[in-house]
DNA sequence: AATTGTTGGTTGTTTTTACAACATTTTACG
DNA sequence: CGTAAAATGTTGTAAAAACAACCAACAATT
């Protein structure tokens, strides 16, 4: 495993105040995969593993039987996924696909239900991580079923651009969708949503150019 | 701490396995509270806390500023409540009411992430527990937004009921929800939602009666 | 610069939903 | 048992979204 890949790996949420981090990747069986833009990372049914983005990005998705796309998250460099599937031992009900050209490092799901015998600090630590990561993105998720619970796509955008705003502690900034990808995320259509910016823009809520967002304070009175 | 409540929360799931209950709930600070039916036992913006409920029901919310009730899920005796809130320390932003009269046991947030320094067998199996849950509660999420990116009602609510049906491992069973309370989980009008479980029952997918539903084989053609 | 593909925007039509108002059934309780 | 209150079902209408088809802007490639 290369320096780089080891350093990414070392700022991962997951990895934080570990001291041996390379000692971890043994315990945990990790290897090194690569992918290419559009590729399965991890599909459906597979056995739960955590993935460690090291290089490039990735969305995360669900799929109904009519090929209804859901874009649940998107994962960049040193960002982690499946750690939720392996410690409730739920099978894996989403995929995650290379935005990019993709390197990443898979821990092994049920070497990680061992700890190493030891007892040692890492392992304490790394427990610890891995409580503070979920439960991060069990918020983030709860997040998300705040925006898909409003009843018109004008809420649902005004409710993910606020949550967004605030996040990046700015009223202008750049989101990680495309119009397509933001309309998977939202759950509406996306001619739909293109109309609704652009009302959205007319009555003066919002100024858009592509991704870039700004949002006004008019927003308050709407 | 009597007897009974003590059986209560040692078989919560955050439980299992621990040697020495009592003296956890010593460590974590526990204490006991009482709520009446409709009162609220975590607020918006509350200190983070876990409530593991020893008595009652009670419900998960959370509401925007027009009071539009987003229904998050349901709490029965044995099952807890905040984990996510605690570990990721992240504001609390759900509401925690009572559906029944309550008795639950708060576990003080800032003491769950201090070991009791002496690394024992205990506090390991605690944190392992809290990740097994935590786990399973975003994986509940993750199901739940499954069913709310879905585009009709009528495809909000299969998506539910066939999910129920799975993990009821029956065609026929009785969901936690009234009719209110279903339409505010799938974030839809109940009036709405009866027209549209009538159309159900009247194209054959579905009986019900009540809460009661049966599912019938033809909804794999739907 | 021309070409091609991708992305975003626009418009009109059909379907679906929210909303409101009311009818019916069920439940709680004096 | 009878009545009030709560829950559920029904219907009609107005609003909103999905859908489809198309156009415009932009980016990448040669």
């Amino acid at each position: 495993m290369d320096k780089l890949t080891l350093e990414k790996i070392a700022n991962s949420r997951l990895m934080q105040g570990i001291s041996d981090v390379e000692k971890m990747m043994v315990c945990f069986g990790a290897r090194e995969i690569e992918k290419r833009s559009g590729e399965t990372i991890v599909g459906y049914g597979e056995k739960a593993s955590i993935v460690i983005i090291t290089y490039g990005k990735a969305t995360v998705v669900s799929e109904d039987y009519f090929g209804n796309r859901n874009i649940i998250n998107k994962l960049s460099e040193c960002e982690i996924y499946g750690a939720a599937f392996v410690y409730s031992r739920h099978e894996v009900t989403s995929r995650l696909i290379a935005d990019t050209d993709v390197r990443a490092v898979m821990l092994d799901g049920e070497k990680l239900h061992k700890a190493c015998g030891e007892n040692c600090a890492d392992h304490t630590r790394f427990l610890y991580n891995v409580v503070k990561t979920i439960s991060q993105s069990c918020v983030g998720f709860l997040e998300k079923t705040e925006h898909l619970s409003r009843r018109t796509t004008r809420e649902k955008v005004l409710s993910y651009l606020t949550a967004e705003s605030i996040k990046k502690g700015a009223t202008e900034f750049t989101i990680p969708f495309s119009r397509q990808e933001l309309a998977d995320y939202l759950a509406v259509d996306r001619s739909a949503l293109s109309s609704e910016l652009g009302r959205m823009q007319a009555d003066g809520l919002i100024c858009f150019k592509r991704s870039r967002f700004k949002i006004n304070n008019t927003i308050l009175n709407a």
